[in-house]
DNA sequence: AATGAATGAGGCTTCATTCAT
DNA sequence: CATGAATGAAGCCTCATTCAT
């Protein structure tokens, strides 16, 4: 489609321009991060970057989408569809999660920075693209369950967002504590066993 | 202070000059939003606004501490901080909570704006404001609870913060839903309902 | 004339206006010393400078005019004009400089920053000031010499402006090796003394 | 270093940039100067002086440096430094001043300016500049002199001084003249002659 | 007389984007 | 393909000056 151009591209080159791309979008948001910068950090001239996308904008979509492409990818093979368990699959969510985190960490960075996205330039065609996959995301992560064990009467519904919303919080605290104390990255092995104390309350009070 | 010229201005206008002001913030978040737009729809000149704050940041910083103020006041009058009991207190806040939002439907836009604001120029600043608000907040909104309610054995603040992200969660959805739905406000009512069913989940299941 | 008005106002306001106009103008320059600055270090307001004065043109050709009425009629009141012998009365000169600079320092360094000023706002009006003061200066301070002690033959204009530039290039020294030596002041006494260094060497030159 | 970019650029445009720059920092001095004057004098877009010269302090610097730099070289090449004899010399870098000053006129008028110029922006970086360029300058220029000839007794340094604030002087004067009678240059020739009588003064009176 | 709110032009600088080479 | 010179709108902010009170 449009980016055929950029595609039969010089992979090496490719590369380059990504990560110069999610290194800036990363360190300054969408606003604030000038395509001069991109084009200094990538080697590459301020034309070539426009000869392959058409403007900022797209630039910035076509990193996203190449990001969650990644990402994704990586996620669903890893995560195992089968177990019927919805706290043993939580688990093994977790558990991709944290490799994922330390396999991709700019890719996670840029990912989540693009969450938070407030440019008002970029939010409506952004909101778009992350309710499709959201949508599809709680969908089929969560389909399947073997809802039996959950205490009669609750709510399944709200049980499975409560502990989702849980551990969204967690992962924003896990992230904070990390820059609080000037970290790169967050200590994954201890946030990986905090959250199994997470879901072993969890699994003790909405459980028969 | 340094906002004194500002407070002995005609109320009428601190009003216009702050509601646009807000307006403006929330539509485009920090960074773009220009104090060209703020002064044409707060009707005055851009030498005024710098009359009275500073430059950009100080404006932000104002602002967000006349909501802060605001708010907070109204709310911390209004929860009953004698109520021993975790969930009852819970609703309460939920209640007051939906009583502001209605009341001052535009602030609170802009703090939950001003909460996710990234740019880089504000953040350092505005980290310390939250930090400290932040603290007092959970700190004293829950302090002298009777714990003897829940399960023995349970992580009481493992409990309190799922509760808690997961009352954050649910907020965001019931306005992504607003919002989705083209609703200028949720329909609070149905919220309050929504999340007192929440509340009965946990009480269920986190109390003895 | 137009300065009626300002005359007629409280002495001590006028003394603080003019004070803190001088400190500003010395320690900006024309261009950046800022009206605000001004009034705000006079403890008057805004309006009320351009009451008395039309603008801030006006005001720095008022402030210098007073700075130099001031010292000029000072000096030309401690000059001895009868000595007759040219570098008895450079001499004179000298001292009586050194006590001008020693009483009115912050007077002297407008002046001195009024002469080098440059901005293109002031420079016409002020060189013209500038030209007929230092005709008659030069005119005055120097008629009436007993020229026969020079050497014969000597063209007696290119000796005395000789002597008067040395006077000019040695002042400048002097305030700039204050400067480098972070003095406020510099040494008038010791400045006294080289100068006279000067004089008895020209002394020995240019007379037979 | 940092002037690559305006280096590799079109000579004759080069040329206008700086041109228009020297104009109208001469013209108005640095505070005032507006870079919007100077782009609409070279005839370039407010972008482009800004892609060349990081501000408008930095291009200040750069005329200068640019200025120095020609005359200087073109200065050192021309005086002939095993001359012996200090008046000798003296008459010699008088007449190499006024050769340049009638090659580079505005390049002197330039930097005469930023000598004066008093701008507490650009005073600091500038005082460096100065300092290290005048201390080579008047050392080197007056060094290996045969300073038997003097007065036996003569403080030679005091001498040496006079002579150079008196062509100081002269030189002010001189421009000063011109600029009286509207001339766009002052009559060299006459200066050149008249400084020689200046010379052959002091020769008469510092000489044995 | 005195205040200070109000104005708006103008200052420097940044930036996405285009285009000739 | 690739370059980087060139543009000009837009951004934030300052400032002398005016005017209603």
């Amino acid at each position: 489609m449009m980016f055929l151009k950029f595609h039969s591209l010089d992979e090496n080159k490719q590369q380059r321009i990504l990560n110069a791309a999610i290194k800036v979008y990363v360190q300054k948001g969408y606003d604030l991060a000038s395509t001069n910068e991109i084009v200094k950090e990538a080697g590459i001239s301020k034309g070539l970057l426009f000869h392959y996308f058409q403007n900022k904008k797209t630039l910035y979509l076509y990193v996203f989408d190449y990001c969650m492409g990644l990402v994704v990818t990586d996620f669903y093979e890893k995560v195992d569809m089968q177990e019927p368990d919805f706290f043993e699959r939580m688990r093994h969510i977790n558990l991709v999660k944290m490799e994922l985190l330390n396999r991709y960490p700019d890719l996670f960075r840029f990912l989540e920075s693009a969450y938070l996205e407030m440019s008002s330039e970029i939010r409506p065609e952004f909101q778009e693209r992350l309710k499709k996959f959201s949508e599809s995301n709680t969908d089929q992560l969560f389909a399947h369950l073997d809802t039996s064990k959950f205490k009669n009467g609750l709510d399944i519904q709200k049980a499975i967002k409560s502990v989702l919303w849980t551990f969204e919080g967690f992962s924003a605290e896990v992230l904070g504590r990390a820059k609080a104390m000037q970290l790169d990255q967050p200590d994954y092995e201890a946030a990986y066993k905090e959250a199994d104390a997470y879901i072993e309350m969890f699994k003790r009070c909405f459980y028969k």
